[in-house]
DNA sequence: TTGAAAGCGCTAACAA
DNA sequence: TTGTTAGCGCTTTCAA
């Protein structure tokens, strides 16, 4: 379990492949950033003499000398949630086998929180930025309006975006599922909300003007918490619900940790599902439709949502002002299951 | 939606901070650093100026100047399986309030790729490098041997681990489990695990050894598949087994996720868990224990192995040697719930 | 197409 | 406790 220190000095510089090569460092460089702009036979003695010393390049020194980074910063609100695990995984796919490479900054749902990671993030002169949400400090909003870098805000779709914005309307999706219980013979629904974020509280807006509108709104049916969202809070929420409104006979659920804790819930007490309450859920990650019964989501596009932001942001990285559509709008697909789906 | 580029020359420097200071730039460099050995009068002044000008240190400069950054690389195989979230979250809660940040590096299950990265990350200069397994190619750990910053190897527990390392033994866990379904009673133990992968596959080695010394080895109740683990695999794999053995009485769950899905498949044949058939988790995951009936599992310290992975990593680089225990042993523990718990 | 010179903004090493 | 000097390794600028 020894280890050496190695030292420092070890390190090759581009001085050092220079002369190698016996070129100068200038040539090296451009070798290594275009090398279509350097003759073909400079070019392969600096390849070799790279090789031959195992030079790799200092990231500080580029960017100290260049003013940016290869770095992408990308601003989640948590790490745990999977629906942010979904719209990484579409970034990451994005980034790799290119020379960026992305650095995740967690505001744990917390606005100042961001505020400060943005300010950090920038002073590293980062190539580009994709930040969660819409709902930054007036602050934050300020750093991304004068980011020396493209910025793309994402899932949410609002007016005002910054720079550039993929996601979808999240008021709409959830109108979708509303009306699609109200569809099955719903007439007494419920919603069940944990983290009661900026978005999450939209979306049960969404939801109370939607049920007002048709008439079918019951405030002691919709059932709130500013903790963390889990199965097992989705549990708690619905014995709230029952002991609140036990002739609640639907209950929407802001994602499918809440809808999964429900169903197993509704499993524990003997109501049968969808017969005598029908479950919706929002988001769709994968366990939901393996479910017994199957549940009934709103599948929102989380991986493509990372895909496009990325796509746009390396686009605009590479040429400022060449991403024509600069707000995408993804959609959201209602997946009708067993959950709801009564004789 | 307009933005302007910010000139970079508005962004104020050391020596801007310095003169508006009265005081010499590496007394404002100190101030920073280390207050400490600053005088008060010296402190005041620079902190006003930084104040005045909005003064923010380029992290480029510092690195290049300093041989050393602010960054911990952390590489994990996997951004979606929900073992490495819980260990992100606990490396994130002990970096917060320090002046160091993460950056995640994603391998996807490929040693080559683990390689590639802990190659890219160690060419930032980080102040310190987690690394989720003691699989690296004989390159990659060549690179982690010689690496000039520390660095904790997290999950197994091995010996011959490169510097320091947090972890458990997943093998002894996995026994655990095993013997638990001998002791309810279970005799045809079946074992079902998706993407193998060096660990899965050592937990599979583990379950077969200890099988076999208990006379109650089949193999073909072991079900595996490289393909990524899933709820909806659970379900295929469980359905696999009972085609190829049906008189398997429990089964063994390398995750929560088959396990969920096998849960999910058992109730869709109608054979009654935990009667018909027992069912065994790994790693514990929240969902499990809130599914019906509750999943037993052998809960693994992911969260906790996050925390004192950074912990050991923040101490060793404020002083090179002074972690004293160098190899923590975390521990599993089995929870008995109602999955295997028959009359 | 190539190169020389001059920094980028900070810190290490030494001196006062 | 504070300052001076000399880079860190690269890229930019300008010239050839």
């Amino acid at each position: 379990m020894g280890r050496k220190t190695r030292m420092i000095s070890d390190r090759p510089t581009l001085a050092d492949v220079a002369q190698e090569a016996g070129v100068s460092a200038i040539t090296v460089s451009r070798t290594i950033r275009s090398p279509e702009i350097v003759s073909e036979r400079a070019r392969r003695k600096v390849e070799a003499a790279i090789e031959r010393l195992g030079y790799t390049p200092d990231p500080a020194a580029s960017a100290l000398a260049s003013r940016t980074t290869s770095t992408i910063g990308l601003l989640v609100p948590s790490l745990t949630n999977n629906v942010f695990a979904d719209v990484l995984r579409g970034v990451y796919e994005g980034v790799e086998s290119t020379r960026f490479f992305v650095q995740i900054g967690n505001y744990r749902y917390s606005a100042l929180h961001e505020e400060g990671l943005i300010r950090n993030f920038l002073s590293q002169k980062p190539a580009g930025l994709i930040v969660s949400s819409t709902d930054q400090t007036p602050e934050g909003r300020r750093l991304l309006e004068t980011a020396p870098c493209p910025v793309v805000q994402i899932m949410d779709l609002r007016d005002g975006a910054v720079d550039m914005s993929v996601g979808f309307d999240q008021v709409a999706a959830v109108r979708k599922a509303a009306q699609h219980l109200l569809d099955c013979g719903y007439r007494r629904p419920g919603f069940l909300s944990a983290r009661m974020d900026p978005r999450a509280q939209r979306r049960l807006n969404g939801f109370r003007d939607f049920a007002a509108a048709n008439g079918v709104l019951g405030e002691d049916r919709i059932i709130t918490t500013p903790q963390p969202s889990s199965v097992g809070m989705g549990g708690h929420l619905l014995e709230q619900l029952f002991s609140q409104a036990p002739d609640t006979d639907a209950v929407l659920c802001n994602n499918d940790d809440l809808a999964v804790g429900a169903l197993m819930e509704a499993k524990r007490r003997h109501v049968a599902v969808p017969e005598q309450l029908g479950i919706c859920s929002y988001n769709d990650i994968e366990m939901s439709r393996h479910m017994v019964p199957a549940l009934t989501a709103v599948a929102t596009p989380r991986r493509e949502i990372g895909q496009r932001a990325i796509e746009m942001l390396l686009a605009e990285i590479a040429e400022r002002g060449s991403v024509r559509d600069r707000h995408l709008d993804l959609g959201s697909e209602l997946m009708i299951r067993e959950s709801t789906r009564r004789a």
